[in-house]
RNA sequence: GCCUUGGUGGCGGAAUUGGUAGACGCGCUGGAUUCAAAAUCCAGUGUCUUCGGACGUGUGGGUUCGAUUCCCACCCAAGGUACCA
């Protein structure tokens, strides 16, 4: 009876499925082990060969931890809300959630047939009302929590409420807005509900701000930065301009030291954190606060000569103490070098302090800026520009005038959007000053600036400055912090790059915020009346006054009384309030999913305390690196701040994290002849004026050989073209590419299981190389695998053609030295998630039993359970066909044996010189001396040194002997 | 530019603590079986070679009895990031 994969694993993906073989139980007396994979977007293209590589080695992983007695915790879902389906219902007019459903459909199939142990009971989807309460619950609880710096961490808007009331907030050390005003407990009793309100909102973990965007008036819409080329819009090359919006913002810089902190506890890739590191960018240095002096004193001043006046009776003038800027810098200790300032074109102080004279060419400026992208502004490194904006800040030590300018080389999104520049020591400041004239003070000692800024911290020796002079980087910033406190005008600071993250989106297919506004404010719906449901629309598309798609429904009011909504006619603003219109970003349904899996169908919490007690945390988290700086610190800070308010009881969700490699496509290519209607195999185009096409892969065999006839069929205008063959075939070329449709590269895993069936193609993805790793498809060498698989099934013939023949076979000292070192290896590999080498272990292994006639059931129990995790559906067959009537799930993994390896000798190799020319054997009890003088008599031995006297003989027992001439 | 990861046969890759480089598989060559093909099985397969050997893990040095492995410098590729003050 030959191997019928088909059959069999038909058959064992319906007996998972019946006897729900994988249902995880919140309790047990066994240990937990929560294993999970990153949850896929349902596209409209289904999976190709690269999407499961992740799932099979969470998959293998989970298996074995059954093995290993562990009550393990492997779920799936989708995260259903997203762009595309509402592209698609853009286009067609089919609601998205339609799109969605058959989608997921086709997903669900596509991965029940590679026969995965996920707990399906357990799925979600981010799009399910069900689902999306409490993503909107999460928001809420945002909503009305503070971020209290004094206890580190976030607190109940309560508490914040009952200082305030106390002693107003003086003293209150939160993360909050930086335009919030200083009040006291009397004024803030004082103050209306609504100044109350916007006050809070200040504070609050989520809150609404005017944030620049990317506006697209005739797509009414706000665009990514990658959406944008040139200026504008990637889709139909529509005018973008930079526009204040009112949107949602979550308050995540609050968060951004622990981010930082908590990579420490976490077993994740370097390169990930690393990345995440870059990304909350943290700088230590100091805030300086400078004075903008007195606009009438400013005019007689000549512009760029500031740092060398001293006119006594300039500087004696009252300073226009109205404006200050404020700069954040990592090098306060050269602040004596600062020769002029620049604010970044849109600061606030722009047109405040800009002097008549130099009106016209500011605003000019700040318009031309206000055309280009923030991305524009950062890759276009070369171009130095600005303009003198006519006025002067005073220095805080020397009491110097410094000219202000702006420049689009300072962005308004970092620090303070202005900077002190130092042209001496910052390569950028020096450009700039040698562009516009400026004066460079040199205040490094024994350094040349002539040609270039001196930036180089280590060696840096301050000169030319008052009380730094002769002080290292370290001691003089410490210094100067210390001096410009003392004087008010400056503090040492840690900044972060990391903002605060915009979470409306104009968009129809997220989740509705559950928002109404009362006279402008924000109020949330209780939870009692959540979810709030994403109402129906005409049309996707935003509304013909540029709100969002949301803005379309008819039905989409509050009525506070009823608690539901209504129809927006009935909006009075007495007991029907509008609704927000913007749903959530992407990653809303992604930040919290890992902990919703403990406990999906409860209705009355996003998770029993029993449930998130018990498992705790994600133990092992398998997914893509492409979500390092989104998705995975999202989730982080949401995970933080639900351990604050005591919700969960670890502060990090994924103790470990794997990133799996991205699998390439090995594309094909032929070469079309310009001149001519040939086409030329791949050993006969030099010396030919050809260019590449690509050929569909699956029109190629294991030999790069392609089929004609098929690929004209594929190509009707090839129809007449010559196909000029080398040896009677036409070889393609080879190249590896990124999987896509228009490479004609993708390879989908349905075609491969009605070939090789699932097993093959689990064994095989795991084959290719090191998870990590990306690495090239190529279908070709799958067979190596299947006929592994042939190989297995072979083994067991006597149990599966039921002769049973040898069955009480005791096992050989042989048999038991392979099945241990198999036992041995594929643990190890498991535990180091090294898949790839297991597959050639367990190839090893039963091409050994093989030539040994093995037989004995004490061999081939075991190791029908180590294949079990890679290749369950044959393990399960073989496993009855070994008279079991329970599944393999559970069966306990074999236990290694060290005895079974013990060897009496060992053939060394012995080289000369580190040389291996020969091998000799020896008993493993002999000790150094004895294989020394054994070794030096050999006749081999006497025969490679001719005569010549060894300087030196190495003997390691066990290993090798090296003879040193 | 900076950060990270990697570079080994025709290809994917293996090599546990510094100890026999190229396991395993694909492909290729030859053979068996077959009317033939597929499938299967057997043997061979790093390069060069005067058949003694010599060379060989991106390049050049170093440490060592011995280096794919450790150290230094450099080159290349992939991913991340960037007027970040």
């Amino acid at each position: 009876m030959s191997y019928n994969f088909r059959e069999i694993e038909a058959k064992w993906q319906k007996y998972w499925a019946e006897n729900e073989t994988f249902k995880a139980v919140n309790d047990s007396d066994k240990p937990k082990f929560y294993a999970l994979s990153m949850f896929p977007y349902p596209s409209g293209a289904g999976l190709h060969v690269g999407h499961p590589l992740g799932y099979i080695a969470t998959d293998i992983y989970s298996r074995y931890k059954r093995h290993k007695g562990f009550n393990v915790l492997h779920p799936m879902g989708y995260d259903s809300f997203g762009l595309p389906a509402e592209q698609y219902a853009i286009q067609t007019g089919q609601h998205p959630a339609i799109t969605t459903e058959n989608n997921i459909k086709r997903y669900r199939e596509q991965l029940d047939q590679l026969g995965f142990s996920f707990d399906w009971s357990r799925e979600v989807r981010t799009s399910n009302p069900q689902y999306y309460k409490w993503t909107q619950w999460i928001f809420i609880q945002l909503f009305n929590s503070w971020y209290n710096k004094k206890s580190d961490k976030a607190e109940d808007i309560s508490t914040l409420i009952s200082v305030f009331e106390k002693e107003g907030n003086a003293n209150v050390m939160a993360a909050c807005d930086d335009d919030t005003p200083k009040f006291s407990a009397g004024e803030w009793n004082h103050f209306s509900e609504k100044e109350k309100q916007e006050i809070l909102l200040k504070y609050r973990l989520t809150y609404l701000a005017d944030i620049e965007v990317n506006w697209c008036p005739a797509l009414g819409t706000v665009l990514a930065n990658d959406e944008i080329v040139n200026g504008v819009s990637e889709r139909g090359g529509h005018p973008v301009i930079r526009k204040k919006m009112t949107q949602w913002s979550m308050r995540i810089t609050a968060y951004a030291q622990r981010l930082l902190d908590g990579l420490d506890k976490i077993d994740w890739p370097q390169p990930l954190k690393d990345s995440q590191t870059n990304w909350i960018g943290r700088s230590e240095g100091a805030s300086v606060t400078f004075n903008v002096m007195n606009a009438s004193d400013a005019e007689r001043l000549p512009a760029g000569q500031a740092g060398s006046r001293s006119d006594k009776e300039v500087i004696s003038t009252p300073l226009n103490h109205q404006y200050r800027i404020e700069v954040f810098t990592t090098r306060p200790d050269t602040i004596f070098g600062v020769s002029f300032m620049t604010l970044a074109p849109e600061h606030d102080l722009v047109a405040k302090i800009t002097t008549p004279e130099q009106k016209a060419a500011v605003e000019a400026y700040v318009e031309a800026t206000s055309k280009r992208s923030e991305r524009d502004r950062m890759a276009d490194v070369k171009t130095v520009s600005g303009v003198f904006t006519g006025a002067y800040a005073e220095h805080p030590f020397t009491k110097e005038p410094i000219p202000i300018w702006i420049g689009d080389y300072v962005l308004a999104s970092y620090g303070t959007g202005a900077v002190m520049a130092v042209p001496c020591g910052d390569q950028r400041d020096y450009d700039f000053a040698k562009h516009y004239n400026i004066d460079i003070p040199n205040i490094f000692e024994g350094v040349d600036i002539s040609e270039e800024a001196f930036a180089d911290k280590a060696t840096t020796i301050i000169a030319n400055s008052d009380f730094l002079n002769g002080l290292s980087y370290k001691d003089a910033t410490k210094k100067v912090i210390a001096e410009l406190e003392k004087i008010g005008h400056g503090v040492g600071k840690v900044n972060y790059r990391l903002r605060d993250a915009v979470f409306s989106r104009q968009r129809y297919w997220g989740e509705p915020f559950p928002v109404y506004y009362v006279d402008g404010m924000p109020q949330m719906i209780d939870l009692e009346h959540l979810p709030l449901e994403l109402p129906e629309v005409e049309k996707y598309l935003p509304t013909e006054t540029g709100e969002p798609p949301l803005g379309n429904a008819t039905n989409w009011a509050w009525n506070i009384e009823q608690c539901t909504v209504v129809n927006n006619q009935l909006i009075d603003h007495k007991t029907v309030f509008p609704l927000e219109l913007n749903t959530m970003p992407g990653w809303a349904g992604s930040s919290q999913y890992f902990n919703r899996y403990m406990d999906p169908r409860n209705d009355e919490a996003i998770f029993s305390k029993e449930a998130i007690d018990y498992w705790q945390d994600v133990d092992l988290y398998i997914g893509g690196s492409e979500h390092a700086t989104g998705h995975l610190l999202y989730s982080r800070f949401w995970q933080k701040f639900m351990f604050d308010r005591g919700y969960v009881p670890k502060d990090e969700y994924a103790q470990k994290l794997i990133n799996q490699g991205m699998i390439t496509g090995t594309s094909a290519f032929i070469y079309k002849d310009l001149d001519s209607n040939k086409v030329y195999s791949k050993g006969l185009k030099e010396g030919k004026n050809v260019i590449p096409i690509h050929a569909d892969v699956s029109l190629v065999n294991a030999s790069d050989e392609l089929d004609v006839e098929a690929f004209k069929k594929w190509q009707p205008e090839y129809q007449d073209a010559e196909f000029i063959l080398e040896d009677g075939k036409y070889i393609v070329g080879r190249e590896v590419e990124k999987m896509s449709k228009s490479k004609y590269n993708v390879v989908n895993p349905d075609a491969i299981c009605e070939e090789y069936g699932a097993d093959s193609l689990r064994l095989y993805e795991m084959f290719l190389g090191p998870l990590e790793q990306s690495k090239p498809w190529n279908t070709a060498g799958i067979t190596g695998v299947y006929s592994f698989l042939k190989k297995l099934w072979k083994l067991y013939s006597v149990y599966i053609d039921g002769s049973q023949s040898g069955v009480e076979a005791e096992p050989t000292a042989e048999n038991l030295k392979t099945l241990h070192k198999t036992i041995k290896k594929v643990e190890e590999d498991i535990e180091n998630f090294s898949f790839n080498t297991s597959v050639s272990t367990f190839m090893i292994c039963v091409n050994e039993l093989t030539a040994q006639k093995c037989t004995s059931k004490a061999i081939l129990e075991p190791l029908a359970i180590l294949v079990s995790p890679y290749a369950p559906h044959i393990a399960e067959e073989l496993w009855e066909r070994l008279g079991h009537t329970e599944s393999i799930a559970e069966a306990p993994f074999p236990k290694f044996e060290e005895k079974y390896l013990v060897e009496s000798s060992k053939e060394y190799p012995i080289s000369f010189n580190g040389k291996v020319r020969f091998k000799l054997e020896f008993p493993l009890d002999m000790d150094k001396g004895e294989i020394e003088a054994a070794v030096l008599a050999h006749e081999k031995t006497i025969d490679q040194l001719q005569g010549r006297s060894p300087k030196r003989i190495i003997v390691v027992p066990g290993r090798i002997v090296n003879i040193v001439e």
